[in-house]
Order: structure tokens, then sequence, then C-alpha cells
DNA sequence: CCTATTTGGAAACGATCATTTCCGAATAGG
DNA sequence: CCTATTCGGAAATGATCGTTTCCAAATAGG
């Protein structure tokens, strides 16, 4: 029994894995997002990813884990797209509504229809799953926090009125997007999606 | 085969139903709000709403329609409580106020927790759920108009600025609430909710 | 009082659930 | 080349799912 570490090489021995973990987990992704944790079974992730039931449980512990690394992975993918849009953002109000913007971009449509994982998870699992609930309020959490500071840096360079309260105003804003995600899920009209931004951007007036 | 409809009298032939279907229908509405459809088993149906499994099939055709009578029921008795909340209104603005409100009690604390049977129902089975859709969907729709409807009074009676966009503004008014209902999962705390509906109402001046 | 009908309740149903087991194939390290 | 290890894949596992069946009990109408 050799209990060697294979450090520095990401090799260990044994019959290498024929699939990509994070391209697997991009399928199981969407499938989790239409169908929520109870709603989706083994063998519906098995048919999405391509694999066999047998090669899901060597890769993960079992479908609460599977859950839990679709949840990470999806977070880390739109925090990423999330931050290269912000990086564009020229002051503060600006930043807040691309933000708003990039979340009505996916509230809206067949994303709309698909619906926010983070959103599922809130509310299907973070009473019961304490694992779900502590991701979904870091998520939550981020996402107040970033919007606070972009009004507080707005009210430094003179794009947001210096009467509004940040962090109420943000938590505002974090409501809102949450609701455009329960509402993309029956009424994903763009238009209608995108007046709601409009309306909210006048709070920083 | 004797096919005659009893009228008048409530009460047919046969055993009589020992418990009220109402009464009953709460206690299912507590489990879907919390565990979601999926996440509800028969069994734990039984167990809240205190009745054999033989009892619940003959009440009504399989879960599906359990789960439907609980969603009407949840609306009827929410749209009362309400309707009878915005009878006090003194005017438009005041009409807004009571229903922010209205929403904001039922989203913090163990209300909070336990969910919204709309927004749960709108999130795990909108897409493949039609008869559920179509629910959520009439359901939204009475919130907006309702919204509009006390903005525009409100501009008639002066207590709403008349450039106010009724409908744009309505429809973030729904957002908000159903993002609080999204919060209220995870961060059911009472003042974070109502400064929520503070900066809300700041939109109508 | 008799018949038809519906209920309550327990037990049984097949289907599907998440998970495991088993075996041949493919790799790494010695 | 040999051994240990991991993978892919199919088949089997026990548990739980939603639903039905069956029988005694309780009512209405004739």
């Amino acid at each position: 029994m050799n209990v060697d570490i294979s450090l520095a090489s990401g090799r260990t021995a044994g019959r290498p894995r024929e699939f990509d973990i994070d391209e697997a987990l991009d399928k199981a992704i969407t499938v989790f997002s239409e169908r929520g944790y109870h709603g989706t079974s083994i063998a519906d992730l098995r048919d999405a990813m391509g694999l066999t039931a047998g090669s899901l449980y060597k890769a993960f512990k079992d479908k609460h884990a599977i859950f839990l690394a679709s949840f990470d992975r999806y977070k880390q993918v739109r925090n990423m797209l999330l931050d290269e849009e912000l990086a564009k953002a020229e002051n503060g109000r600006d930043g807040v509504y691309r933000m708003l913007a990039f979340y009505a971009e996916g509230a809206h449509g067949d994303g709309g229809r698909r619906g926010c994982l983070a959103v599922g998870t809130a509310v299907e699992l973070a009473i019961f799953d304490d694992e779900a609930a502590r991701r979904v309020e870091r998520s939550m959490d981020r996402f107040e926090t970033t919007f606070e500071a972009l009004i507080r840096r707005g009210q430094e360079d003179g794009s947001v009125n210096r009467s509004v309260e940040p962090n109420a105003t943000a938590r505002l804003l974090l409501s809102v997007v949450q609701g455009l995600r329960v509402l993309g899920k029956t009424s994903p009209n763009r238009e209608q999606t995108f007046s709601v931004v409009d309306v909210a951007m006048t709070l920083l007036d």
C-alpha cells in the first residue's frame, strides 16, 4: 500500500479521466438551473453530461457534491464575466448600470427561462441545506458589497447624488436583480426587463 | 346507477369526509413552501396534513392536484389579506407603502425562511409545468396591475409625483417584492428588509 | 331496512431513485 | 515487465417514490 501523494505532477497512478470536469459541470449547471436539485435525477445528469453513473460517482462523492461543484463553477464563471464588465466602468454610476444590465441580460429570454442557479438554490435549498445556504449568502453578500462600493465611488466622482444612502440602496438594487430573475421565469420580455433597470437608475439622481 | 347530482344540499351519498379541506391545504401550503414541489413527498403531506395516503387520493386526483389546490388556496388567502390592508389606504402613495410593507412583513423572520409559494413555484416549476406557470403569471400580473393603479391614483390625489412612469415603476416595485422573498430565504432581517421598502418609496417623490 | 356510494386506513404495487459492485481497460512507478 | 491504482461502463442494490387496491365503516335515498 503506497500512500505517496504525488506532488508537482498533476497526474497520479491509474487510468486517466476521459472527460473535462469543468465542461461536464457546465452541462450540469444547465440541468440544475432548469429542473432544480430535487427535480434533477442522476439519470438526467448522466444524459446531459454524457457520462455513465459510475464515472459520475468516481469524480464526485454523491449527488449533493455534484450540485455544490456546479454551484461553485457557476459562481466562478459569472463573477469572472461580471468583473470583466465592471472593469470597463468609467465611473460609479456607469458601474451600477453595467451591473444591472449584466443581470438584466441574463434574466430575459432563454436564459431567463432557464433561471439563475443562485436564486434557485436560495429558494429550494436554503432552509434545510446549510452548505448551500452558506454559498447563497456569500454570493448575495458579494453583490451587495459591490453595489455599495460602486455607489460610494459614484458619490466621490460626482456621478451619484450625495444624498443617496449607499447600503440601503445597494440592498434595494440587489432585491431588484433577484426579483428580475423570478419574473424572468414567466415573462422574460427584454424591454420590460430593461425598463426596470432604467427606473432603478433614477435612484442615483 | 343514479347520476342525480344533489343540488342545494352540500352533501351527497356516502361516508362523509372527516377533515376540512381548507385546513388540510393550509398544512400542505407550509410543506410545499418549505420543501418545494419535488422535495415534498406524499408521506410528508400525509404527516403534515394528518391524513392517510388513501384519504389524500380520495380528495385529490394526484400530487400535482394537491399542489395546485394548495397554490390556489395560498393566493386566495394572501389576496384577501392584501385587499383588507389596501382598503385602509388613505391615498395612492399610502397604498403603495401598505402593499410593500405587507410583503416585507412576509419576507422576513420565520415566514421569510419558509418562503413564498408563488416565488417557489415560479422558480421550480414554471418551465415544465404549464398549469403552474399560468397561475404564477396571473399572480404577478395582478400585483403589477395593483401597483400601477395605486401609482396612478397617487398622481391624481397629489401624493405621487407626476413624472413617475406608472407601468415601469410598478414593474420595478414588483421586482423588489419578489427579490425580497429571495433574500428572505437566507437573511431575513427585519430592518434590512424594511430599509429596502423605504428606499423604494423615494421613487414616488 | 336495503342498496349505492364514499370515506378511512393499511397493505401492496411497479417504477424510479441514488448509490454500489464488478470487470476489463488504461495509466504510473518501480 | 509487474503491480497498484483509477477509470469507463453495465448491471444490480435496497430504499423510497407516487399511486392503487381492498375492506370495514359511515352516510343518503328509496
